[in-house]
DNA sequence: GTGGGGATTGTTTACGTTAACAATGCTGGC
DNA sequence: GCCAGCATTGTTAACGTAAACAATCCCCAC
């Protein structure tokens, strides 16, 4: 900077004008301290910057297991969105989330001057007592339970649950059978819930529920069982990888999908409508969700407020080829 | 950092030397600072660190398309080996990767004050002469050709490519078809060369590639042409994703996998074992791939140099239920 | 012609940290 | 007993930037 103001021949403090686009600056002095800029090669240093002013133009989030489907395409939509609003991104990983580790990646992110945390890994791993945050620094809790203080953003996962099973009971089947997500995950466990208050509203049974741990290979494992069982027409599964899991016993056990048995998955992740067959499947937009954390967070930020209603993100149903009326004996 | 000095009744310095861990510093005293520390809640501020120091212990990460599977892979493996070298990772996505965005990135990321860059975008997307990079930002590509002056880190993709082929032709097979990535790709040209260069070497005849663009559904609607074709008895998808859009072709058609039609993948995906049937496939571990990248981006930080071997991680063939011996008419 | 007021530019200072140096006190060998 | 030398602690200055304030200068209304 000071390489640029001897060049340009002003001050430091007009090249900081320029810099920030501040007004007072005549156009002909700021033409050559722009001239000045392009040939020393000035880039603002963002760590002098953050130091004045206090912040940091950037965001953090902690995520856990990025290697999941649903938490990647969050956080791919954070970081977009993020990024769209000017905002840098500093992610933290936390490998195995115990208490330890989630407050020392907020520590962490503390030291990084991070203007505000989005935190996007599932809320009943945290213990609010063991988090001591900052006061002032906003946070932003994604796909979790809603009793935090901070805002929440997050799928509509019970309405997700219930469409999936009302659309297998308007096919015509007795009632559905549910593989469902690890009982640690909140998600999970709203879906299982939606499911069994789907079936009870209209009066069906509610068959014991099968667990799986998301993976495929889990849902091949669970799904032996119900591929054995011939009383299963009807599955809604709690993800996209655990029914392709499904669909895989099924096959080897000879059942015939649709015909014997309509399967439906959650998520719509890109290669559900390759499986075999097509999968049908509840669509949440992991973009809105991380569009919608960035947003709440970047509103907290300006305003310095909360605004404690939780965002809750629709979902949509998409109809493929697993699905289908039961064969009637 | 005034508050805790004035609480423990010592200077800024001696905080300093406590908070850093430096010698010189008496037993008792430092138990007074580190107290103080506790009660103040003090956290070292990064940014005056980073001001201070000329060095911010962050890396940046350009990464093209995070949406698709080997990308976020890496990307994971890159986030969790810099965090635990204790590095915190800035990450700029770029959407459409045209010159001015990338350009566009490095600019932010010089602003960020990051130790060094890692990039994780084709490198043919990357126009050398448009880049311009500060001198002494270490830089480290991966997943590119490898004729830049960067030191590079990719999957030996040349390698995985011929054991996927040579797998098939020691089947039996007398040909191997091959489903591509698009050409637009280092990795999808490198393993199509590859596949020719085996074929060739063991003398067999070298069918048209059909080319996808990474999805199972392009995989699908490339896949529907193999699947008609009945001399097609062997494919190597370049990609599991692909590979899973082509099984359905096949499925559709009526052929029986493997015992009409052979097909081998490339990614090990997780679901890849689930897939029906479950998909023999090339191994590329992502993850060596990350710690390499952030081994090589460290060795430069801490020595200043650059080593330019390029730096190639091997795969294995993981052979599971979609491969066979050709049925002989 | 004169003074007020706005536009433009410069000067000073502080942000929080740490390197370099200075100062103090203590230990031990002669 | 005295001084060298080391351990401990404090003081000063600087990193690059921008806010606050000060200083010019010019224009225009009267």
């Amino acid at each position: 900077m000071a390489d640029v103001a001897r060049l340009a021949g002003v001050s430091g403090q007009t090249v900081s004008r320029v810099a920030n686009d501040r007004p007072h600056v005549d156009a002909a002095t700021r033409d050559r301290v722009l001239a000045a800029m392009r040939e020393v090669g000035y880039r603002p240093n963002s760590a002098a910057r953050a130091l004045r002013n206090g912040q940091f133009r950037s965001i953090g989030v902690i995520v856990f297991e990025l290697s999941s489907f649903g938490n990647t395409r969050t956080f791919n939509a954070v970081s977009e969105a993020a990024t769209a609003a000017g905002y840098a991104i500093t992610l933290i990983p936390v490998l195995n989330a115990d208490q330890g580790k989630v407050t020392g990646a907020f520590t962490r992110l503390q030291e990084q001057a991070v203007d505000g945390v989005i935190i996007q890994i599932e809320a009943h791993q945290l213990d609010e007592a063991e988090i001591h945050l900052p006061d002032g620094l906003p946070v932003v809790v994604v796909d979790s339970n809603s009793y935090y203080d901070y805002p929440v953003v997050d799928t509509d996962q019970a309405q997700g649950a219930r469409i999936a099973t009302e659309h297998l009971l308007d096919l015509g089947h007795e009632t559905v059978w549910h593989l469902g997500g690890p009982p640690t995950s909140f998600a999970a466990t709203r879906r299982r819930r939606s499911w069994e208050e789907t079936l009870i509203a209209r009066g069906r049974s509610v068959p014991p529920v099968l667990v799986g741990d998301w993976s495929a290979a889990s849902g091949y494992a669970v799904g032996r069982q119900l591929a054995a069982d011939p009383a299963v027409t009807a599955v809604f599964a709690a993800n996209d990888e655990m029914a392709l899991g499904l669909l895989r016993a099924l096959h080897e056990e000879g059942r015939d999908i649709p015909g014997d048995v309509s399967v439906v998955g959650f998520d719509d992740q890109e290669s559900a409508s390759q499986f075999w067959p097509p999968l049908t499947t509840v669509r949440q937009s992991f973009a809105d969700v991380g569009r919608q954390a960035v947003a709440a967070l970047i509103t907290e930020l300006d305003t310095n407020e909360h605004h404690h209603q939780p965002v809750s993100v629709p979902t949509e149903l998409i109809i493929r080829a697993s699905t289908a009326p039961p064969n009637r004996p």
